[in-house]
DNA sequence: GAGCCGTGGAC
DNA sequence: TGTCCAAGGCT
């Protein structure tokens, strides 16, 4: 005989309260129930970089960032190419691009304060139906339904919905604005992400520690692996181009130039290279090379992406002058400071030895 | 709705 | 090595 909602939700927050997983941005379920609130801005910036990226992978970037610029106004006060550069390594440069630009509407249209609910918040830029749930019901206690990738497993699994996602989406979020409880959302949303994260992992779940194995039609079944149910992908194909890393004789200093602002790396440092985004294969010869100099062919690099993935031919050679007047030169100890995406790290890596 | 948009870690 | 995937949003 399944509880009803507002136990399992009970039983829900009573193990979020034993298992809290510890944030730097996350003001813990004792401090909450003491009438603490979370920064929003620092809830905000930890949504953003959160998207799609590890816990891990974030909390270095998360001190850095809160560490430079600790209000939203002083995000907003930064240059483009400083939070670029410091966003590098991190992944989907828009949410970076974005970052900027939401900032200063916060600061221009709101005066400083992130706007409360999330209708509001989901106006601003880089801010969606994730994103604006999350920070209104954990810094603003509103009642959102939060769907994330781990609720979305937690949720198909606990109502055995074999429907493939994402269509099944609007019948998992019905369960979840069900299941939040008006006093503690934010709560509630963490702890469904907690234990998405930790217990209702995709290959292996713990089900013998999971507060809701009882309610669980999936695993009364045995079958709890088998959810979420995804849409085929399709194969993703090979693509190929050249990257060229020109060295200034005099120093070693290296050249640089931005890419343009959308598209693949958009608004990022390069080391000046072909069109792969647009391109199969060919061209990967040092006579496509964006201006001329002795080009010596040093290897390859491979790097996957989500939709493809690259081979580059790297190319290097030592120049006199300044090759065109889109670019600057890198001096060679400031290389790492330059904000360059992985990718380009890899290539003038490959090019330096 | 489906394609575009990074990266690093787990298995 | 390949595959999946991790607190998605935008177009």
């Amino acid at each position: 005989m399944p509880l009803p909602p507002s136990s399992l939700s009970e039983e829900i927050l009573a193990w979020y309260d034993r298992n809290a997983r510890d944030m730097p941005w996350r003001l813990g379920p004792k401090a909450r129930r003491e009438g603490h609130r979370p920064d929003a801005y620092k809830i905000w910036l930890s949504e953003i970089m959160l998207q799609q990226t590890t816990v891990a992978a974030v909390k270095p970037f998360f001190a850095r960032f809160v560490n430079r610029w600790p209000t939203v106004g002083d995000l907003a006060n930064a240059e483009a190419s400083e939070i670029m550069a410091e966003w590098a390594g991190l992944g989907y440069y828009s949410r970076a691009r974005n970052l900027h630009v939401c900032a200063k509407e916060v600061v221009e249209n709101h005066g400083g304060a992130f706007p409360r609910t999330a209708a509001a918040l989901k106006a601003l830029p880089g801010i969606g139906d994730y994103t604006s749930a999350a920070i209104a019901s954990i810094a603003f206690d509103e009642a959102a339904p939060v769907v994330d990738g781990n609720i979305e497993r937690v949720i198909t699994r606990l109502y055995r919905i074999s429907a493939p996602l994402p269509g099944a989406k609007p019948h998992v979020k019905e369960k979840v604005t069900g299941l939040t409880p008006k006093d503690r959302p934010g709560d509630f949303a963490q702890a469904m992400m907690d234990l998405g994260a930790t217990i209702c992992v995709p290959r292996s779940p713990s089900c013998l520690l999971c507060p809701a194995a009882e309610q669980c039609e999936a695993r009364s079944h045995g079958d709890q692996t088998a959810y979420p149910v995804k849409a085929a992908k399709r194969p993703v194909p090979q693509r190929t181009g050249a990257a060229f890393v020109a060295t200034r004789s005099s120093d070693g200093a290296v050249w640089l130039r931005r890419r343009p602002a959308s598209g693949m790396l958009g608004g990022m440092a390069e080391a000046p290279s072909t069109a792969w985004s647009a391109r199969k294969d060919g061209e990967t010869g040092a006579d496509v090379a964006p201006f001329k100099a002795d080009w010596m062919h040093v290897g390859a690099i491979a790097h996957g992406f989500t939709h493809f993935k690259l081979t580059l031919e790297v190319y290097r050679a030592e120049i006199d002058a300044e090759p065109s007047n889109e670019g600057w030169w890198a001096a060679r100890h400031e290389i790492a400071d330059q904000g360059l995406p992985t990718l380009m790290r890899k290539v003038v890596d490959k090019a330096l030895g």
